[in-house]
DNA sequence: ACGCTAATCTATAGCGCTGTAAATGTCAAC
DNA sequence: GTTGACATTTACAGCGCTATAGATTAGCGT
């Protein structure tokens, strides 16, 4: 056996370069289709290539170069539509852009998520997107992580960090403005989650009250329904409960799609029709919209736009920007499906 | 500044070793809790970790070793529900074994299916979790692929490689079995998918038919729809149609659940109502499920089950098993909800 | 105090690749 | 035929860690 070759292993650059009598480097170079390679080098390399059917090790060109063209995407869970929808986009424009995507789920867990700003994922990838849903503004900002990141979402927006998220109290006013064009006056919200200490919340609801204010509405408190938690039980409770208790309301503006499924369930069960006695206007888009009877209708956020501009905020850092945080605002729409009508008396 | 030392870059093992005045085998050796460390070593070297912030280059690590703790899990897309709870339930119960999933889109792609066998991530993870949907048995048993891997679903099963499936045969007679119970004896199949290549549908038919020949029903071959896609137009399409040449049919057995939510779209259009006049039984038991007005009533793997399955199996390759393919069915239930119950007349 | 075993620590050679610096080839222009 | 000016190729030192083998120290019985 010739010295230097291995029997059990895998073929590495070296043996490539004994096979085809070159260098390590011009090796290198041609599998990385460095422009001053001879056309006969080329050939006589990548016939030793394929001969020995050699693949680069990554880990090893990792080491070497400091670059490992990984990104990972931490989100509370893959499995919630939302999340999994914005996975599927950052997963494809990831792709595309030539990394490879490492998902962690932080599951709504405190600790979890401050792992993922204290650099959990040092060496490992070369940038972190993160959508933070229990950690704040001031911790991100206190824990600044050296690893480039991208938060998305409204939980926190550090001056320091990029961040992508789309304008919620724009949005909430634009859906509000179509309920109103229907001639719906009693709005419901669905719902102030006991205990959501994020933002998204509160931003969609002050756009809620803002366009009703706009419209000369004066906003009923009894209208912000009140739930104890974001499952789909924890809707149809609360809008069960203000049927339960005489709350007159011809529409629903729901914080997302869930609630919106919720609602669905609750006027199906207590005899109101869909749109005719009652709008339901759902949030985030997800396949619960296209899937339900009548099929949804939402506020869209643009998640192709939300992956791309995260994506991009990041490769710029990981390029070795440095400056500020950048506040990137994503589009969104107003998609009208079946759940949405002109109010029928 | 003391030789060796570097002002830019980050804290190194070598840097620590220095800081303590030991060995860097020593540095490594309390990092990874080695018996044999004296507890004063080891304190002294903690407080060198703790004041420089150490924390050890997983790449390097990786190159050392040759083990990655990372896992490839290749799905066809990871935003529809099935596969993403998939996803969910391996991404958490990989994190419990101290694996990190990257995650791999085929969308649907032949040759990003083939990229996926042909080692497409070697050297970059330790093994793959593959759900294949387009490559079929022979294919994968062609270019057996070196890097330890575990098969789901029914797509491919190859002698030599280790898969992981609920026996869909089984699911089908037992699904078919409460439906007669309910009294319903002219029960749909939703649908023969034109273009399918998987197993999948073939075994679920199989099932249904069996149960039906059991029950000495003669399967009619009008009950088994047709349809041009897996979208839940195309089910709604399937489904509208059957109403409309006049099909007598009082239960649907779904091959999923966006099949399950097309049925229930198209029979409320109908005027049919579910479960009174029709039952409707989905697969896969997602979040449409769970959302669904009525909620829906559905074969349930037990995806938890397949998840640490797949990863039991997986283990055992990357410890060096070498044997053939082995092959475990995963639990299921069939879940009754509110889309089933006794035929009424 | 000595020998022996077990505990503890050190030195250093890789892991497989890339980047730098230097060596060698090639070719047109003089 | 020499000289530059590039084009092309080579040699080898890292990247930061682990693992092997060997050195040193400690503990204990005699």
């Amino acid at each position: 056996m010739a010295s230097g070759s291995r029997s059990g292993g895998r073929v590495r650059l070296k043996d490539v370069a004994d096979r085809a009598g070159v260098s390590m480097k011009t090796v290198s170079n041609v599998v990385h289709d460095y422009e001053f390679v001879s056309p006969r080098m080329r050939e006589r390399v990548q016939t030793a290539i394929d001969e020995l059917g050699y693949r680069p090790n990554l880990t090893a060109r990792r080491l070497a170069t400091g670059k490992t063209s990984m990104i990972a995407l931490a989100l509370p869970v893959v499995d919630q539509p939302y999340y999994a929808e914005i996975a599927r986009y950052i997963g494809e424009e990831a792709e595309r852009r030539g990394y490879r995507i490492i998902v962690e789920q932080t599951l709504n867990d405190v600790e979890a998520e401050r792992a993922v700003i204290r650099d959990r994922e040092e060496g490992l990838v070369d940038g972190v997107i993160f959508h933070p849903v229990r950690i704040g503004t001031l911790e991100i900002a206190r824990l600044r992580p050296e690893t480039p990141i991208v938060l998305l979402g409204e939980a926190a927006r550090p001056l320091t960090t990029d961040h992508v998220m789309i304008d919620n109290a724009q949005a909430a006013r634009d859906g509000v403005e179509l309920l109103l064009a229907e001639k719906r006056t009693r709005i419901a919200f669905l719902a102030d989650v006991r205990g959501d200490i994020t933002e998204s919340t509160q931003l969609r609801l002050l756009g809620y009250q803002e366009a009703l204010l706009a419209a000369g509405i004066r906003p009923d408190p009894e209208l912000v329904l009140q739930s104890d938690g974001f499952t789909i039980e924890d809707g149809v409770a609360a809008i069960a409960a203000a049927i339960e208790r005489g709350l007159h309301f011809d529409a629903v503006l729901c914080r997302d799609d869930t609630f919106a499924m919720a609602a669905l369930r609750a006027l199906r069960v207590a005899g109101r029709s869909v749109p005719e006695e009652v709008s339901v206007l759902g949030w985030d888009d997800t396949v619960l919209a296209h899937s339900s009877t009548p099929a949804l209708s939402a506020i869209s956020p643009d998640k192709l736009a939300i992956a791309t501009t995260a994506l991009d905020l990041l490769e710029d850092r990981m390029k070795g920007y440095g400056g500020t945080g950048r506040h990137r605002l994503a589009p969104y729409s107003v998609i009208e499906r079946g759940t949405t009508a002109v109010l029928q008396r």
